[in-house]
DNA sequence: TGTAATTACGGGATACGTAAAGATG
DNA sequence: CATCTTTACGTATCCCGTAATTACA
């Protein structure tokens, strides 16, 4: 047995509006033609209706025209519920048509504070229609379950069947206060970094190897150190306290090194460069707030980020998109 | 070139449907079941009406479901929209499930004062919800053009495409006044006719002659008279003032010859009879109150009519319905 | 592993246009 | 006679269900 409708269906918007029409221009015939139907259709679109609510509605000759008390009634309701209806679709198309409503954006604490909230204030300036709702975590958010619009991602795995716009390249390196080295000395190799007191990222199931790229290649050292943590920032300020050498990514050291207040540790290599990726739930009929939000933060950030293009930051020597 | 639709068609109601009910149940599964779909089918509704809003309503994943911020718009204004078309479709069936709102009713003059209008007050406290507007008149009315739900027609051709319901035997036959006969004599046979009197209704094309219909077949009289009227009331108060021998329609004299006012002329003789008819625009998805009415009418006819049982008038030698 | 959403594909219901008929002024 | 509505008929379109796929817990 094949499928069979339960739930008595309403009349449908398309005979609604061309009984609306009939009515308005008193005419089957200029009704088809304003929809471009032959008069066949529209008489049994009407008839169709008819029968469905069981009441007749026009009374007709083939000259004459005239609405019976019901059809009256329903064209009155009718009139207004196609009102409203085209009211609802024009103002959800109006929302998308341009930046509009709540911005619910999602973003990695540290990168987040450097690199996300100055934008806010052009972002807002930029769309005077839009609110934004930014949410500051490190957390792996999910995006469908949380209402998130757009997030930001660093080095992650895409999520499959969600959207992820590559922004830029995610350089990390190393870095440590000049006090810090003018103790401990200076590694010139990789393999120097086993003697040092190193401060170590956690990440679940992440290995605590550090995995170099230098002109010769990778070279993988297991350091170990007496402070490890998952949060960038914790290390770097364990850095500036001179408790070793840090991984950081480019994004948050870049300050601290302009400043002179840590410095670059083998500047000759780097770890492998991941990316930062905006991610939304879709990118079917994508709304006009994502859309726009993403391309202006792409293109603060453009590729390699600003933050890459100071001089103290040595440009990668292959590249790194 | 084939036809191509111009405007652009508002979403459909199941669509809209459909939505409502998979951000109620949270689920296209459970929405597919409840519509006796299957969730491709639900699914397919979905991307179709975002399609042609150009907008995502919902973000999805084979585990979440949530609203975006215009699905949660168009969701709160589907949702009144729904309700707004099952009330304008409710009320127009229940407009129709008993008799309710006006019933536009058209009769003949006199037919309608003497037999019509006694059964208003029936009508009226049967069906407490309806209202009649009584139309007494002897033009021709274009039912549609008009706006009458319902007319009486005595012994015209009905309309084509109009629907006629035959109520009655409509008898016509010859009356006078005991003075005029006891002044002028009674005729016995039609031919007698020629020398009295006559009293003549006139219709458009109607021929002047006399048919009356005997035991011995037809008989045509050309019959003359100083006075002609096209309203058979008319003729009867001539009549009663002794002006001559009168045509009328039993329904008409029945009141007069029971007190003795007129008496039957010729008694064996009888015009061809005609017909009294209800005639509606149509018969497809008649209303109630129009249905009711006409029930009630022909009930309280029935036939032969009341009018038409009384001793006084002799029924016909032949079947006459 | 089981449930949920999505997509390709084939078949069937739906709704169209054409054409012809009937009605009307 | 021209115009308008209605009906019959053949067909094209649309939309659904089945089944396979992918995602997710």
């Amino acid at each position: 047995m094949t499928h069979a409708r339960n739930r008595a269906l309403p009349s449908d918007t398309n005979s609604m509006a061309i009984f609306a029409c009939v009515v308005n221009l008193g005419s089957f015939a200029r009704a088809a033609e304003e929809y471009n139907l032959t008069p066949s259709a529209v008489s049994r679109v009407i008839s169709r209706l008819e029968l469905r609510l069981g009441v007749r509605l026009l009374q007709r000759s083939t000259r004459k025209l005239s609405l019976t008390e019901a059809g009256a009634i329903f064209h009155a309701r009718v009139t207004q519920i196609l009102l409203d209806i085209a009211e609802a679709e024009t103002e959800v198309i109006a929302s998308n048509h341009e930046p509009r409503g709540t911005l619910r954006l999602s973003v990695p604490v540290v990168f987040g504070r450097l690199h996300v909230a100055p934008l806010i204030a052009r972002m807002m300036r930029q769309f005077p229609e839009l609110s934004v709702e930014l949410t500051l975590t490190d957390r792996f958010v999910d995006l469908i379950e949380e209402g998130i619009d757009l997030a930001l991602r660093i080095g992650g795995i895409p999520d499959s069947r969600l959207i992820a716009k590559r922004l830029c390249t995610n350089r990390r390196l190393l870095v440590a206060s000049p006090d810090y080295l003018a103790r401990f000395g200076t590694p010139a190799f990789p393999a120097d970094l086993i003697q040092h007191s190193c401060l170590i990222f956690t990440a679940l199931n992440r290995p605590h190897d550090w995995r170099l790229v230098g002109s010769e290649g990778i070279t993988s050292i297991s350091v170990k150190g007496r402070l490890s943590a998952n949060n960038g920032d914790v290390l770097l300020e364990a850095a500036l306290e001179n408790l070793g050498i840090c991984p950081t990514a480019t994004f948050a050291a870049a300050d601290l090194l302009m400043r002179g207040e840590l410095v670059r540790v083998l500047p000759e290599y780097e770890f492998e460069p991941t990316a930062i990726h905006a991610v939304y739930p879709s990118d079917k009929q994508l709304s006009a707030k994502v859309r726009c939000a993403v391309d202006l933060i792409a293109k603060s950030l453009s590729n390699p980020p600003p933050w890459d293009r100071l001089p103290i930051i040595a440009p990668p020597r292959q590249g790194t998109h």
